[in-house]
DNA sequence: CGGTATCCCCGTCGATACTG
DNA sequence: CAGTATCGACGGGGATACCG
């Protein structure tokens, strides 16, 4: 799709490269700080490899990211200034659709996307120092995607798939509806975690803060109008 | 293209509908205050009919515009506040494409579209009161696009591709990469005018305020970065 | 004017397998 | 890990004709 509107303005012009099939969503992961590979595919899961590729290639060619040889093979894709300015684009993309936009079904509600949302949206500075391991636990998905863990040190938090080796500090149960939910801000935390739709098992301190450090979407703030 | 990216992301959710081909440009259109049919088309001269009906009842179903009977047959699409507030979408992406995107090519050039374009960047309240005819020359277009007249009065515009009958007040004649360049504000009017690549002919106030009343592209004062 | 109906092509994309 | 190559299916959308 999408090339030759055949008319000069600039929102045509912009939209050429914009409104490409996933393109919004890889530009929205690379300002949330990917520069890998398969960093990229880690927030958007759903694109094909070659796919992927060929709209960094389309990216680097409108002159939005750079690509940068990378010691452990591949390269680092950085957003150039043309690149960064396009936050002004997606946040309000974001905000309208987080007060317009559809109501999510079961088909959006993928758990591992979640938790990568997530591993970006930590107040590290909330939380013990040192290394601090989450366990998460999605009571209702498919057994290939029920637990994850964050494992959070050094202004860093990795997600794994697999368990870690280390002690989990904190397991967070819950049902990957509820929790996304309270991830767009539809619901507040607090009354979940009393009810127990949210169990949380662990360090005391870890539990009691739990809402203090879990920042949750971007958008949560922004009221849902529909 | 464009459905169900598998993520409840906001972003993603809003893309599904604004991503679609002609999407954003129908949506400028509307914010632009057309609500006919075929008043949308001709600021998306190259969409077919099909289409734009196809792109209009995903938009309605979106909750984006209404639909109103209208009495000379077809419909009036009304905005609703959604649509409405997708305002402060179109302009940071008329923005970045005003700074950040491509160079045109001659197939960007369309004078048909250039021509509506103006007809909503008249300033009235700095012509003469009553009618004013104005004629565009394109000296370089072809045959059936060379000429069009906007016929301005009671804050109204109209656009037409035939002689209007009445008397023309001010001929414009130039080439429609030069003005398609200074409409960008990419180039200054008065020095055009100066050297002859805008010619003027008519009447002498309506000469003199032309740089007064020509307000160009809601984006020409954005200065391009690349 | 404001659409619908139909046909059909070509490009986009997903899937799979393979490579350095 | 970070891609590339190939292939085939599907469906988006252009073109054209028609209609109330």
């Amino acid at each position: 799709m999408t090339s030759d509107f055949g008319q000069f303005c600039p929102i045509a012009l912009a939209s050429e490269v914009l409104t490409q099939k996933w393109m919004l969503l890889i530009i929205r992961e690379l300002n949330a700080g990917s520069t890998r590979f398969n960093d990229i595919r880690r927030g958007v899961p759903r694109i094909s490899a070659t796919l992927l590729k060929q709209r960094l290639n389309q990216l680097e060619h409108a002159g939005v990211i750079i690509r940068q040889p990378h010691d452990n093979g591949g390269d680092d894709y950085l957003l150039t200034e043309a690149g960064r300015e396009l936050k002004s684009v997606l946040a309000p993309i974001g905000e309208w659709g987080q007060r317009w936009a559809r109501e999510i079904d079961d088909g959006d509600l993928d758990p591992g996307w979640l938790v990568w949302a997530m591993h970006r949206r930590l107040d590290l500075s909330k939380m013990p120092a040192g290394r601090t391991v989450l366990e998460i636990a999605f009571t209702d998905a498919p057994k290939d995607q029920r637990f994850f863990w964050l494992v959070c040190e050094n202004n860093n938090v990795e997600v794994c798939v697999k368990p870690t080796g280390f002690d989990v500090d904190l397991r967070v149960s819950t049902s990957v509806r509820i929790f996304a939910e309270i991830w767009r801000g539809l619901r507040p935390l607090q009354p979940e975690i009393a009810n127990g739709a949210i169990r949380l098992e662990g360090d005391t301190n870890l539990m009691r803060d739990f809402p203090g450090w879990l920042l949750l979407s971007v958008f949560a703030k922004t009221k849902q109008q529909r």
